[in-house]
DNA sequence: CTGGCTGCAAATCTTTTGCATCCTG
DNA sequence: CAGGATGCAAAAGATTTGCAGCCAG
């Protein structure tokens, strides 16, 4: 999608598209780190020195109110976003809070004595566990104590 | 489970059981509300007035280091806890943000592919949506707009 | 030109930490 | 009586907010 593109589908979603917004939106574009905000931050202040955490906050919410990208609670200690909107899944490392997505696409039904009156709008699952990066350096503790 | 046997056990578990602690235990036997870090403060300085959050937040992570408490990662806003250790899954309402147990046991697999290299552990599965509170009250602001 | 957006700073909220003191085992 | 637990207060992080000015449409 080109400059011109973008500004057509965002001004259709009624965000008006600042050269902040499109920097944010540049970084996120096939982004699959599943960034925090303070990421998103660093990263466009280098472009935009000025940016203000405000800002990227503000445009994180107004794109997750358009249902322009997700945002997960999968990392305890911060909200992590996601530019891919699409229902998916996601494998989080526990160690070093690395999150991977997963696309399959669980049948997963809740049986109405199951759902307790809920009325069920989505679901997500989160596998956790290591990646291989972290496997390794377990492995490297285990013999450095042998 | 009385008193003596709950020395035992924790004692077994290698955790001292002061008063606060017997509090907050006592607080989350059986309690399914999934309460947060704050609201066990709250309870348990009732009893305890001069009870700290230090000490909410180390028994908590305590608890949880010996595997008889999940530390939920569901509520955007803050960490929920879970009393019963046992892998099980749950509802969120996005509106009031009540949390319901779901005792379902699906087999949910992930193959060595979709698992990139990734050692899975488990896996967390979370609905969400309305729960019957705010189902009602989405109904008569609708009403109310007639 | 006007309503939404930006930047700044302060505030808020949750969680963590350092440390002196206490008390369980 | 030793090591872990408590309480307090301050700090650390993440996120939100108020507001004055700016700028995209």
């Amino acid at each position: 999608m080109n400059t011109t593109e973008k500004f057509q589908k965002y001004r259709q979603l009624g965000l008006k598209l600042t050269p902040q917004r499109l920097a944010i939106l540049e970084f996120l574009e096939g982004n699959t780190s599943h960034p925090s905000a303070d990421e998103i931050y660093q990263h466009v202040a280098q472009q935009f020195p000025s940016m203000s955490f405000a800002t990227v906050y503000n445009t994180l919410d107004a794109l997750r109110r358009k249902g322009q990208i997700l945002e997960l609670c999968i990392d305890p200690n911060k909200k992590r976003f996601d530019p891919n909107p699409i229902p998916h899944h996601h494998i989080f490392c526990t160690k070093c809070h690395k999150i991977v997505d997963v696309e399959h696409d669980y049948q997963i039904e809740l049986s109405s004595e199951e759902s307790k009156g809920f009325k069920v709008m989505g679901c997500n699952i989160v596998f956790w566990g290591l990646c291989p990066e972290c496997q390794k350096e377990e492995l490297n503790k285990e013999n450095l104590n042998n």
